[in-house]
DNA sequence: AATCAACATAGTAAATCAATATGTTAATGG
DNA sequence: CCATTAACATATTGATTTACTATGTTGATT
């Protein structure tokens, strides 16, 4: 389950890459359109700026930036940084104490399956693909 | 994440797999093969058996066994039972209030794929898949 | 210097997880 | 029929996480 933090940030995102005419975003602008809690969402912001993946400027005329093109965002990128490692069980999470049933456990292979099948198919999708795009009236 | 419950619950169901002939399985058999709490280990089964999953006998030669052949128990069958529908994000789960801003929602149907992906891998895994096999010297 | 807006830290109510404890019901065997 | 066996039932608990809220600090503009 992705919990609403990994959820708003991903909307926060593509909130900001949708109207980011190349200026700084303020917290308050995004927390009204999204309608979520100011200071709920400054926690979000807190840890996408610190993971490098939006720029912070303080004081007048300052908010947030992309720091890259949206298109250079995995969905998974995203995830990954405000939620945590995604992998389904706990085994699987890096720095995991292997268990010691490990050599004839009948399930870590499946659950690894279902890893790579997740991680495939979010690093797939960027934040440019869930933009909303004007429609295309040419041919 | 998976939690320990609905992984156990699938350890157990591979263990009751692989070790009935025919008769019924203990509990404090299973939490000892298993290395799980008898008591915790009871409360998955109670799960498992008020799903139709299992069949509990009490009394003397009582205990656990499938209902149907291994083959028949998809790996999603046995971890949605014990863990509540398996949908990655809230609105998105049977039941939830349609959310408002869901007309112009960017991510649902990314969120869609997620889970579509999610649930035909575990679909297309039975409990015979996860079941040690004896080595085949034919050909 | 005043204002603005991001940054920082701490706390809280509610929910969930992974158990544990105690007791009840229903089969079986002697 | 009675003791044993083993599943069923209910309640409680400590630890952790989630989704916030409150208060204060730093650093850029004008």
């Amino acid at each position: 389950m992705i919990s609403t933090r990994g959820r708003y940030a991903l909307r926060v995102m593509i909130d900001i890459a949708e109207n980011s005419g190349g200026h700084y975003i303020k917290l308050d602008e995004i927390a009204k359109r999204q309608n979520i809690s100011e200071k709920y969402l400054e926690s979000i912001l807190v840890i996408l700026t610190r993971g490098g993946l939006l720029n912070g400027l303080r004081g007048k005329g300052g908010g947030y930036m992309l720091t890259k093109s949206p298109s250079d965002y995995t969905v998974r990128s995203i995830i990954e940084l405000t939620e945590g490692s995604l992998a389904t069980v706990a085994c699987l999470k890096p720095g995991a104490v292997p268990c010691e049933r490990q050599s004839d456990c009948r399930t870590i292979e499946m659950w690894r399956g279902l890893d790579d099948v997740i991680a495939k198919y979010l690093d797939g999708i960027t934040l440019y693909d869930l933009m909303e795009k004007p429609i295309d009236y040419s041919i």
